[in-house]
DNA sequence: CGGATTTGACCTGCGC
DNA sequence: GCGCAGGTCAAATCCG
């Protein structure tokens, strides 16, 4: 995970020295009327040590954020064999297999981790089709892939069409305009469609951010496609498309919060489809394995219908809450997942 | 000149 | 049914 940015240090260390070796060869010949060159090369030096212990200081961050998602991948992991084991000895026979999780009701599962993207079909396709090649969407993609699951009383069909995976979320992406996704509702089955006849949920992720710049660097690439005032903040709403696939669905809000202007609110929905940066893999782990802990917390205590759950993690202040709308003026079809950066964790 | 951003118009969902 | 607000589109504009 963090080995490109120990690589990145590597070749800032040997650029460091190169600098070094260089400025020391200069000034033996030089006179002192090049000083000021020495003195630049200097100045050179010292910010690339800076920077290379900045870079340090980020490996280590990610290392730490890597162990504590690790261990909490073990521990859900262990009280989800626990579990197996006793729902097989309470009733063995009538107990759905866990891989069909979705007979289960009100159950959220969140999936970390390897995506299945399936065949990405290219139905009604307006955008130019830039076909993925498979071992991308078979990558290692980190994201938050939240649901909610439905009663018992839905179809298998029907249930294997709700999961918000890649295949479906990604048909959203293909340059189907809301102008034909409305005139489609009546007859093709699109994924509106789906959400209104089946109450999924998908998982938004609020990051809020002490932050002077625009936009909080996640490293990912995104596009500005809209802004708007929202109401009951001045600030304007700005939306933003990740560019780094062109047919990665994932699209971010931005902005101000109004209480206090220098914190940034960044709302993340859907989930990557291609390899993501280490500090865009960093943030989407941390907010995946935040969900995690809160969504299986909330599951267990009454079901997401509950009002709030809140948690910290190693001064990260969690708490998840599923917006109705006339509290929040967000769609019902989503979980608000909310995370406090307390401290300066932000890349 | 191509890609990114801006911005007004439009669509959709929800509450009354 | 109407109005409002959020979300998206797409033409115009900007910028490197």
């Amino acid at each position: 995970m963090s080995t490109n940015s120990l690589h990145k240090s590597a070749v800032l260390g040997g650029a460091v020295k190169e600098e070094n070796k260089a400025s020391e060869s200069d000034s033996g010949k030089k006179s002192g009327g090049e000083e000021i060159h020495v003195l630049q090369l200097e100045h050179k030096l010292e910010s690339a040590k800076s920077e290379m212990n900045e870079v340090m200081e980020e490996n280590q961050r990610l290392k730490m954020c890597l162990n504590r998602i690790l261990e909490d991948y073990r521990t859900l992991e262990m009280q989800y064999k626990d579990v197996i084991q006793q729902e097989a000895k309470n009733s063995p026979t009538t107990i759905p297999t866990h891989q069909d999780h979705t007979e289960e009701p009100e159950l959220i599962a969140l999936s970390l981790g390897r995506t299945s993207s399936g065949n990405i079909r290219d139905e009604r396709n307006k955008m130019p089709a830039i076909e993925k090649p498979d071992e991308v969407n078979e990558g290692l993609t980190l994201g938050l892939d939240c649901k909610l699951d439905v009663p018992k009383t839905l179809s298998q069909a029907e249930t294997t069409s709700l999961n918000p995976s890649p295949e479906n979320s990604s048909e959203e992406e293909r340059g189907e305009t809301r102008k034909n996704k409305a005139m489609s509702n009546a007859g093709e089955g699109g994924d509106d469609e789906i959400l209104q006849q089946n109450p999924v949920k998908r998982a938004r992720v609020s990051v809020r951010v002490r932050c002077d710049t625009p936009t909080m660097n996640d490293g990912c690439q995104w596009r500005k496609y809209g802004q708007k005032i929202a109401k009951g903040n001045p600030c304007p709403r700005a939306y933003y498309r990740c560019t780094v696939a062109p047919s990665c669905p994932v699209r971010k809000q931005v902005q101000r919060c109004v209480e206090d202007m220098s914190i940034l609110i960044t709302t993340y929905e859907g989930t990557h489809n291609h390899p993501l940066s280490i500090s865009a893999t960093a943030i989407a782990s941390t907010t995946s394995a935040a969900a995690s802990m809160l969504l299986s917390g909330s599951s267990t205590s009454g079901g997401p219908s509950s009002s709030s759950t809140t948690s910290n993690l190693n001064g990260l202040n969690f708490y998840l809450s599923e917006n109705s709308r006339s509290k929040a003026l967000l769609p019902t079809k989503f979980i608000n997942i909310v995370i406090l950066f307390t401290s300066d964790h932000h890349s």
